[in-house]
DNA sequence: TGCGATCACTTGTCTGAACAAGTCGGCTCC
DNA sequence: GGAGCCGACTTGTTCAGACAAGTGATCGCA
């Protein structure tokens, strides 16, 4: 209906790769057999294709038909922005509490992440989210303070922020950058997560933008050992994932 | 030249970015601009923009001018997945040792990695790399026994071993799959690493692909705690990096 | 002055066509 | 039987045109 119509196409194969139709290895359907299946054009079926290549589940060499490369799941945006979007889609029960909520002076890392001058207020949360019922993330998170009045006419159980700050001010993240590295867990972060002091921890530090680009949340997240894994896929006409060196850009 | 239009069109705008004049959070040219520009079709236009646009540093809704959301670098595939051409490419001096080389059958997560049944032959390498003389990476390595021979035909201190093969022996990684935690130094990490046993180490384990999708090398590398950070960006409409429980596929 | 409607501009989607370049299987020839 | 060639098939790149849909600034009206 409302979707484009690439997109049904490339929903289509992506089930039939996820369901094991198309298996690991094998070929695709060749882009004029796509055409007659579905009576478009060969820029139609190709854009198809090209969005499941950026998920990493088909690779392509010219010449020879597009292999299917991988039936693992990738996850949409909202769900690597949000943990709770991520953990419902994998049907687990997401819990939270807040434990703190002010408004305070930004560090200066969360003013640089921001793109504010040091020093600006900024709202500063930080949660415990639980998966089915165990302590498994700590997130330490400093809204904008354009966005912050919206956050705190929150609900202080709601289960996921930037769900209802969508859904209730308009506040729509859009684009997001990550990083990721492994700390210590220190004192507090060992207590709330129920791990001993000095585990490692992997965490995650991200920022959110909305589609004027505007930095909405600055966030730094930690989660238990053993719980989480990151993945990703890549070929050689995308790279999504690069490295830094220690905390300088490169 | 040999190159495509869209690709000179793209590392044009890519090289404005970086250099700073096409600011971050300014507009980027519109198509008709970069049409009449380039002398190029829109459609030609658009797979140069859409290219800016999966690397993270343009984003676009209909209606209104792209915007560049970044100025930071995104790797070439080939950097993630090869140590040494990363850290050549931001002018790092990489030196490595390998402490041991020998065929053995595979462990059960090797053979996983591999898609080899278990206890098939292949050839493990372990090796330090070190980042300007500080050992900064402790690489595991399982190569698939078809890859094998090639590899052991090299030189014992080879800089970059996934370089030689691609030149010498014409074995080109593709593809690649990554998944990133983190763990507990070792008593082993510890000591090759220098660092004391418990520390929190970032641990990226993948495999490479050649064209036609036969696994190379299934490898578990973990960096020293603050060398090396994975950075990544999306966006609505493309997410590359996600979430795994545990060690269970999502 | 404030607010809504209009309109030019911009991006999203789709079509149809053409040529280039690489792959793969089958065929011939030795 | 094996080596090499060839041709059908497939993907990569580019072009020109069309309509849909969303944005943002201007203009006019109250």
């Amino acid at each position: 209906m409302g979707t484009a119509r690439y997109l049904e196409i490339a929903e289509t194969l992506r089930q039939a790769i996820l369901g094991g139709e198309l298996p690991v290895g094998g070929r695709l359907p060749s882009e004029s057999a796509l055409m007659t299946r579905w009576g478009a054009s060969r820029g139609t079926v190709r854009q198809a294709v090209a969005l499941l290549g950026s998920e990493g589940l088909v690779g392509s060499r010219q010449g020879a038909r597009r292999i299917v490369l991988s039936r693992e799941r990738r996850h949409s945006f909202a769900e690597l922005n949000s943990f709770a979007q991520w953990a419902r889609g994998l049907g687990l029960a997401v819990t939270g509490r807040i434990l703190a909520r002010s408004r305070r002076p930004a560090t200066p890392e969360e003013a640089e992440g921001l793109g504010v001058t040091e020093g600006t207020e900024v709202l500063y949360v930080l949660r415990v989210r639980n998966l089915d019922g165990e302590p498994t993330m700590l997130e330490r998170t400093a809204y904008a303070a354009w966005a912050a009045p919206a956050v705190e006419a929150l609900a202080e159980d709601c289960v996921s922020i930037m769900d209802s700050l969508a859904r209730d001010a308009g506040i729509v993240a859009q684009y997001g950058e990550h990083l990721i590295d492994a700390v210590a867990a220190g004192g507090m972060d060992a207590r709330l997560l129920g791990v001993r002091r000095g585990s490692p921890l992997l965490r995650q530090r991200h920022v959110s933008r909305d589609q004027g680009g505007r930095a909405i949340e600055w966030s730094d997240d930690r989660y238990r050992p053993g719980s989480v894994t990151f993945s990703t896929s890549n070929s050689a006409t995308a790279a999504p994932l690069g490295r830094r060196i220690g905390d300088r850009a490169v």
